[in-house]
DNA sequence: GACGTACTACGATGCCTATCGTACGAGCCG
DNA sequence: CGGCTCGTACGATAGGCATCGTAGTACGTC
């Protein structure tokens, strides 16, 4: 079973610590349309996706932007792997911090989602 | 028991429909720090309190603003009441749109602002 | 009517940020 | 090595926004 621990490439990525995430950094990182289809989507898949897995509306540099956000302000962790860089969400450090707010708040996005849909 | 129904004044105020809370403009609303706080004192209190009653770190005309924003993001209903305004959470609006996630988010500000304090 | 309080409107300012294009670096593959 | 893909860095730009001070309006009270 070498499930081939995905060789994590050399460069490192600096992440907040647990202490370091704020509330309001996390709500100020899902008030964005593009930040939280993000985040949506990595919840559904339930996996680290790559950055150029994701379709978002937007130019690449704008979407490393977003990327960097969203790490910056503790909800995603990246990895480089190879040229990829996986794409995590911190969902157990959350779990931890705020109890429940993240699953709340996906909860919440697809509702949205759904209303706007029922044309 | 006259319970002295307030007396609304006569101005009036917009304020988003149901349909046209967002979650995004929420979250935005609450990622501010003088935002959060203001919520999180209105959900402490119960009750609905004058623009006065609050004790920001910002000047009054600032202290305005962000009042502005979180009624137009949905998260407070505002009314006159002679001179003073009244400021109410929106707590059934956003149950019904967002279930939970009004409580999860006061929740994990409590949290934070604990460990803060933890010194 | 005169005064005080509560809040607003307006204009200014400086920062933050979402956006882009272009040029570049890092790793894979042939 | 040469090229390819993935993502970054940098600079530019335009819009948003938190902040303030001042001047003004609405309302209650004397």
């Amino acid at each position: 079973m070498t499930t081939a621990a995905p060789v994590p490439s050399s460069r490192e990525l600096p992440h907040p610590t647990c202490e370091e995430i704020r509330l309001e950094g996390v709500l100020h990182a899902l008030s964005d349309p593009v930040r939280l289809g993000i985040v949506r989507e990595l919840a559904a898949e339930g996996v680290a996706l790559a950055c150029s897995h994701f379709d978002v509306p937007v130019s690449k540099s704008t979407s490393t932007h977003h990327f960097r956000v969203l790490r910056e302000s503790g909800v995603i962790r990246q990895v480089y792997e190879g040229t990829a860089k996986m794409n995590a969400l911190r969902r157990d450090d959350l779990e931890a911090l705020f109890p429940g707010l993240l699953d709340t708040l996906l909860t919440a996005a697809t509702r949205q989602a759904d209303r706007g849909s029922e044309v």
